[in-house]
DNA sequence: AATTATAGATATAACGGTCACTCTAAAATA
DNA sequence: TATTTTAGAGTGACCGTTATATCTATAATT
């Protein structure tokens, strides 16, 4: 992949987490990423597009974070996946969910990739604890936790978060 | 207060969590609430102001609802709570925490009162579960329950949503 | 009761700015 | 040489906000 597209992509999701998809302009972005506009429009043929690809590839780092802090050997399943997933949300910049946030502000169009993108990744979510050996109960236990970590790390010290959602975890 | 001014206030609540507040321009606004442009900057002197109005009505009719179901008679404190917000998510059209998307769209402005007001209200939110007699560590994990079934409400039936979250109120 | 003053709402236009997106032609890179 | 990237200008549309001028209904004054 060119390295001006990578460009592009990291910068434009860290400028999307954090001010929103409507409140950042495709100029700030080129700005920030230091190439032109032009360039752009010959990686991604319109805004949408962008977005798309940066969901896709944010799915893709955060279920491989899942699958390695899966490999470790200490704690149930559900504990190793919750250690996981704070430990996305410390490397984040607590701006919660980026795929709920894209439904939030493209919501009154279902048909939209963006949103169709939202939905079917928290689908996946779902289907991945499954296919770990949770129950279809637990996993949406789990899910429910995980969104209230996410949300509540948006005003809150992750650590505190830690303590709360350990116990929730155990006793699931 | 003005019938117009109650209008707006409405209007744009509905307009501005249905599609997000940088999505809705204020023309969208004065057109659906069915009065003239000039009247809305009669009675507010920015979008901003408009918001910050917004969301204290919100929180306003939030704590309204949370009182009201603390005076049933069955269930624990906690487990009244919940039923509340879960009334509170049923009638709403899912779409996250309004206060948390305030902060996601205005949060690289800390100094910005739309921003300060969300940071108030989860700590308000905190504040009075721990009136109601609920440790604070306790609390806490209330509050990431509250938030993982409001954000799990975005993508999935109320209904599944409340069968997970039951339980674990149960055993806090 | 008749007149005047006040306030609120109206429609319309304009302000400077930014939006997503397009075109062009030169410059840089491979 | 072939491809990519560049800067810059331009498109029409929308943004929040302000200004102006007209209308209407109620309130205050005579």
């Amino acid at each position: 992949m060119s390295s001006k597209k990578e460009d592009l992509l990291v910068t434009a999701e860290r400028l999307f987490y954090s001010h929103g998809f409507h409140a950042i302009g495709l100029k700030a972005i080129v700005q920030e990423a230091g190439v032109a506009l032009m360039t752009l429009y010959n990686h991604f043929n319109s805004k949408e597009e962008l977005i798309l690809e940066i969901l896709n590839r944010r799915e893709q780092a955060y279920f491989d974070l899942l699958e390695q802090a899966k490999q470790n050997k200490t704690g149930s399943i559900e504990n190793r996946l919750a250690a996981g997933h704070l430990i996305w949300l410390k490397n984040s910049s607590s701006n919660g969910c980026m795929f709920l946030r894209a439904k939030e502000e493209f919501g009154n169009a279902p048909d939209q990739l963006i949103v169709q993108k939202v939905y079917s990744h928290k689908e996946k979510m779902l289907q991945f604890f499954q296919s770990n050996g949770l129950s279809p109960s637990v996993a949406l236990q789990l899910s429910l936790l995980f969104e209230g970590a996410t949300s509540l790390s948006e005003t809150m010290d992750i650590e505190k978060i830690e303590n709360s959602l350990i116990p929730l975890v155990q006793q699931l």
